[in-house]
RNA sequence: GGGAGCGUACCAAAGCGGCCAACUGGGCCAGACUGUAAAUCUGGUGGCUCUGCCUUCGUAGGUUCGAAUCCUACCGCUCCCA
């Protein structure tokens, strides 16, 4: 095996790191593993608890592959046995307990997954519970035995709930050391995560050393914020993108990101060097995006798609504001045609809302229009008479073309 | 084991016997503006057969003409003592 000069190496993996602890190490492991030709075990791992992966997560997937590029050996750890504990930290409190074949089957569709960012043929793929598993009530004291309540509370969450009386579960103060445990197992040279993970990493290194192994090296990626701009991607905060989302979904989103995420979005998230990246950003922000927006797309859907989404998403939204072309058909008999309230049409008939009072509201606000985005309908009782082909919007995101039926 | 507090809508947080579907802020939705960015302004934010009615304030009972507000039990959380 032959790698890239370390340097060079190096500046790499630096890129869209926030943190590598501890650094020094980290260029003579490399330069260990350049003279003996032995790959760096990269360790990444996940709870498989039903996750869609987003751009979120590829932040440090990208990061493995890069690894990966530069020859050394990814191995990915599915937290099979703590998925099947639940994982109890965050606000996902009412976690349900996952069965072994939900696990199984959640960590396949996972690895479905990774596998559009990473070359999983050639990634080392194991299951923590198979060392887990076998561990006895003894073997875990042991282990527990390690550490020291004081070094876990300098885990920063830990310590910022002790500090706010906020419950602090016992079995969450296991997680950690479950994890650095894995590190143990599979002899992992650098651990990827985000920055959130520094106590686990660190956890790993002590344990690491305690088995007279080699200790890890931690690099560790900045959060990345989801489109509102200020909180962390994530699926429960309903601001992030999936990566099997489609391109125009996928577009759609891109271009409500507020701008000062621009550069970190390039960062992270495409190859392009930081000065271009800022040189477009501060000459024309929207286009900025829009390219940010095709970059990413492709990665996901092919250039030719990311394109296409990219213009219709000019077309309709971006500037041109026609409407969209392929508005979602909804069937009503003509019999009904000249008999529904407009309340009863937008909620009852297209179900457009959620609830009547919903309705209501969105059409005493100007939100409900037909046919032009001018010709706005406020009266809630006024019966509306449907034709073949009209176009009726509730709200901005809804709109639906009437197909009348017999 | 003993003691003290707390539990309100998506979140935070008022209310402490009628004027409470419940102040306020955030979030979110809609409208204006616009690059579906930011900023700003306006309105809205339990449900319904909607000028009225129904169900909500940890859970279950009780007191009262009337309870989110008082009482009892239970559940949960936090802190202090042991």
């Amino acid at each position: 095996m032959s790698f890239p000069p370390v340097a060079e190496q190096l500046a790499l993996i630096r890129r869209g790191v926030e943190k590598i602890v501890p650094e020094a190490e980290l260029a003579a492991k490399l330069e260990r593993s350049l003279k003996t030709g032995q790959p760096l075990r990269v360790k990444y791992g996940i709870d498989p608890t039903g996750i869609d992966v987003h751009l979120g997560h590829t932040v440090p997937l990208r990061k493995l592959r890069q690894f990966q590029e530069l020859g050394h050996q990814p191995v990915i750890i599915i937290g099979n046995y703590t998925a099947l504990v639940g994982d109890p930290s965050g606000r996902d409190q009412a976690r349900v307990r996952l069965t072994q074949e939900q696990v199984e089957r959640n960590a396949v569709d996972y690895l479905n997954q990774v596998g559009k960012v990473i070359d999983i043929s050639k990634a080392e793929v194991v299951r923590n519970g198979d060392w887990f598993g076998a561990m006895n009530f003894l073997n875990v004291l042991e282990l527990c035995s390690k550490v020291t309540v004081a070094q876990m509370l300098t885990r920063d969450d830990f310590a910022k709930r002790y500090a706010a009386d906020s419950p602090i579960y016992l079995h969450e103060c296991l997680y950690p050391i479950m994890q650095a445990w894995d590190s143990v197992k599979i002899r992992a040279d650098i651990e990827l995560g985000g920055t959130e993970q520094l106590y686990s990493f660190m956890l790993a290194r002590d344990l690491q050393r305690d088995q007279n192994l080699p200790q890890q090296i931690g690099v560790m990626s900045p959060i990345l914020v989801g489109l509102d701009g200020v909180r962390r991607m994530g699926k429960s905060l309903g601001n992030y993108i999936g990566i099997g989302e489609a391109a125009y979904e996928m577009m759609k989103k891109f271009m409500q990101l507020p701008d000062q995420c621009m550069k970190m979005y390039y960062e992270l998230l495409t190859e392009v060097s930081l000065e271009s990246a800022e040189q477009q950003i501060a000459s024309n922000p929207k286009d900025a995006k829009v390219n940010l927006a095709k970059l990413v797309m492709a990665d996901y859907h092919g250039a030719t798609a990311a394109e296409e989404a990219a213009n219709r998403w000019q077309n309709e939204i971006g500037g041109n504001k026609s409407l969209p072309t392929d508005l979602p058909e909804v069937t009503v008999s003509r019999a009904k045609a000249a008999t529904l309230k407009l309340v009863e049409l937008v909620f009852n008939e297209l179900k457009l809302t959620d609830t009547s009072s919903d309705a209501r509201r969105l059409i005493g606000q100007g939100g409900v229009w037909i046919d032009d985005r001018e010709n706005k309908l406020t009266d809630i009782n006024a019966v509306i008479t449907l034709t073949d082909g009209m176009i009726l919007a509730a709200g901005k995101k809804k709109i639906v073309r009437i197909k009348l039926v017999d």
